[in-house]
DNA sequence: TTTTGGTTACACAGACCTGTGTACTTAGGC
DNA sequence: GCCTAAGTACACAGGTCTGTGTAACCAAAA
């Protein structure tokens, strides 16, 4: 389309429509000249920036590994934020599961590359549950860490066959019961305090 | 390969390997060719079957959605076990994820009848849960329905990228902290015993 | 001005895909 | 023996895909 006002280099043009095109469409579903045809280039300029296909998809994936930003909030507010956060992803129309989970689906288990970088960036995930469990001072922080992405890719798989952004209420309900469990304070935050699960409304975006 | 000696239907043997080469390799990843090659038919005999890959597609994903069998078990130790199915499942090495979020994944958002049939998988999972926890005297039965179908697919979903069946352990034991918030006896806290856990009246207390 | 690096237009190879057309063969029921 | 149904062999149309080759173009640096 129009060329950003903004000065950018073309790789990272490219990358950029690839991210829109792979992550919404699929990867196997978009070829090379389409992402070249969205940006307006000609598809020798893209192999000029990246040498296969198979490259891009990898830059695309890397490009997709994104560190959470560090907050001074207190840990279990941080947990819990993260399925807020999830809540509201899930209420965008352009969100479509996550990338690293599709690539591996769609590619299959042969594509080695593809499956280390999801393999990574789904263990920094857990790692990132775990570092602030400890700092709660749970005992069993990598059990309950692992637990705690269980609802994280439950809720994702479940919106994107649902269109359900509720799942990720679900989900902080039910982290909220593993972490009382667990010793840690997490408030009555509107539900109760006495254990009892939040009945969840669900709303559908698209009516079948 | 070589006919299996059984009497069985052109359809069913087509349909036999192509949810082999479809659920391994991923549906796009599978031509019409390589599936009647892998029988030692010809494409003709198969397009005699199927009008399109588009149907073989669908019976595909119709003949997964199977019901799982009664049981005359309790039923804490029915949802308990299907714990124990996944990780069996898991530890398959011809595992790969849930073929319904595989294909709605890979098929991406424009195609609607996989994406129905998926959602209905989804939700008779769910509904297979929530019919438990009713027996159970559960009150939040739809909502804990729902917690507990984020943990199987989260498992799935981990699984999928770490071949790791002790995902499905972790997800028994979230299973087990959220079963017993909502007041149902799933014997002690150790994993150990006979497994077998008993009805008990509901405690609104959560242990703190 | 000359050079140089990035870009473009465009053709093309080679592979694979879905789906069809057609004539031939084979097995079973009558 | 004859007829029908199912399957086979095989070519082919028309499309898509990745990746390359080539000559021209253009702007900015030297």
């Amino acid at each position: 389309m129009a060329p950003p006002p903004t000065k950018q280099t073309m790789k990272e043009r490219i990358l950029e429509t690839a991210d829109k095109l792979f992550y919404l469409q699929g990867i196997r579903a978009i070829g090379v000249d389409t992402i070249a045809a969205e940006i307006g280039i000609s598809k020798r300029t893209l192999y000029n920036h990246f040498p296969s296909k198979d490259a891009l998809i990898a830059a695309y994936l890397e490009r997709r590994f994104v560190q959470p930003r560090p907050s001074d909030k207190p840990p279990a507010e941080q947990i819990l934020a993260t399925f807020d956060s999830l809540e509201r992803r899930f209420a965008a129309k352009d969100f479509r599961g996550c990338p690293f989970v599709n690539a591996v689906a769609e590619l299959g288990p042969a594509d080695r590359a593809v499956k280390k970088i999801a393999i990574a960036f789904k263990e920094s995930r857990r790692v990132w549950f775990r570092e602030r469990l400890n700092e709660l001072g749970v005992t069993e922080a990598d059990a309950l860490a692992t637990q705690l992405v269980l609802l994280v890719d439950g809720s994702i798989a479940q919106d994107l066959v649902r269109d359900d952004p509720a799942m990720a209420r679900a989900a902080k309900e039910a982290a909220k019961v593993l972490l009382r469990n667990a010793g840690v304070d997490v408030g009555d935050g509107g539900d109760g305090g006495d254990g009892t699960v939040k009945q969840v409304k669900r709303h559908k975006r698209a009516p079948q």
